[in-house]
DNA sequence: CACTTCCGTAAGCCATGACTTACTGTAAGT
DNA sequence: ACTTACAGTAAGTCATGGCTTACGGAAGTG
């Protein structure tokens, strides 16, 4: 169950910020705390928290880090997404196709 | 962006079994808080917290209340993740497509 | 070899929030 | 009307975690 990790890391907005950043592209981490309120340190422990969940994958590059979005976390939480997408399409049709069997609630 | 207090909700492990509870159809409370590991007061918190970040809805019944998954607030989640997941498509196809212009990384 | 830049880690502070118990309210049964 | 079952709210406790400053290490530049 790594889809648990994954959505309690997107729930901090700050950790947000920064993994929709990366949506843009590849991004170093000086280039992601720029212009971020929170200081430098606290992206790097945003970006060790989206690592272990899978979302972000990091290469070194000289002296800086270049992080980017990894498929893989992303795709373990979209499997986990759908099964309620599915179930809540499923509920909408039979709520379409039952015509109130027993009282009308708009008379 | 109401997608943010939607995952701020599936953040938490409680609040989420609760939600996947709700995956096999619509439920009471009680029926909610039966089996697990905390009181029927705390369910009924995090189903206050599910309502407003529009996970679920309610509808009375007698003396009790009715819980479903919402579609309104899945949607929005749906909508704002497809946007990772179309950029890490478009990424990885880049990646396959790109032959490694200049510098071997692997020689 | 200095010196700078870039980044991760450690320690500590403090707000957020998840949980409990106790209470109130509402609907159905007798 | 009394009692029982169901559910939401209030108040208070306590752990989690996000942030800061300070430090240490590795890679380019003169």
């Amino acid at each position: 169950m790594a889809y648990g990790s994954a959505l309690q890391c997107l729930s901090d907005p700050t950790r947000r910020e920064v993994f929709e950043r990366l949506r843009s592209g590849p991004k170093s981490v000086g280039e992601l705390a720029r212009g971020l309120p929170v200081s430098r340190p606290a992206v790097s422990q945003h970006l060790k928290a989206l690592k272990e969940a899978g979302l972000v994958n990091d290469e070194p590059d000289g002296a800086r880090r270049i992080y980017h979005i990894d498929p893989q976390g992303l795709g373990e939480l979209r499997r986990w997404f759908d099964q309620f997408w599915d179930a809540a399409l499923q509920a909408l049709k039979r709520e379409v196709e039952k015509p109130e069997p027993k009282g009308r609630k708009t008379p």
